[in-house]
DNA sequence: TGCACATATGTACAAAATGTACATATATGT
DNA sequence: ACATATATGTACATTTTGTACATATGTGCA
């Protein structure tokens, strides 16, 4: 029997955009939650249609894997918000994204076309 | 409040795409589990590297969608083979996936020049 | 002043998907 | 008889996701 890997099979493709784009409106300026939903928004995701306490829980996770760090902002309108920024190992994960995205994208043109056209 | 969906926020975004080319190397010639693998491997999906009990699990849930369905196949060489090929609404399912993942890409490249230009 | 509403951030538990190890059976070559 | 390649699964643990609920502050207005 061959040493087969033991995990991950779905995880090469292309599962965590949305923690990618959530991660890239904290690179382009620190953020809190309830922003990153219009943001994202803008960047052409329907968020705004979901209970924002999906985002928080992305954002949690974001912060335990270390891509992003935070701090509460107690001053300014409203109720106390929790400022997100990116680490350097969050820049860093951006941009093997981009790199890995590339091949992703080739290969769902190829599927694309091996469905149209056949084998 | 406002009447937000219930589900499958992350659904929308491209998790679907071993399923779908499983789909579709079926479509393109009804096989049985085992030789999927080696069509998807020609296809660049590295699979080879992973237990074959999990395109098994795929199988049937695209059975259980009624994607495709399978019978046994008793003659032939080596152990009982369950063929399985597409149904019309496996056909449906690969004809609108491959209208999303247009939009699909576009949302990738449109996240992938945020990231490098910024908004 | 008290009530609705928008802003803002979560927790708790159920359900589904995935990871991981294990189980089974047939044919071929040595 | 035994190893190896082919072929198809089950069982249970862990992780992720779905879904409902909980909490707090400031603004406008009746």
């Amino acid at each position: 029997m061959p040493n087969y890997n033991k995990c991950c099979l779905w995880n090469q493709y292309g599962r965590d955009i949305l923690k990618v784009a959530i991660l890239a409106v904290i690179k382009n300026s620190p953020s809190h939650g309830y922003s990153v939903l219009s943001d994202l928004e803008e960047l052409g995701f329907s968020v705004s249609k979901y209970h924002p306490s999906i985002i928080y829980r992305v954002l949690r996770n974001l912060e335990h894997e270390a891509l992003v760090e935070s701090q509460w902002q107690i001053s300014g309108v409203g109720p106390a918000r929790r400022i997100y920024k990116i680490t350097p190992k969050g820049e860093e994960y951006l941009k093997q994204w981009v790199l890995k995205s590339k091949d992703y994208m080739g290969l769902i043109e190829r599927l694309t076309d091996f469905i149209q056209k056949g084998g």
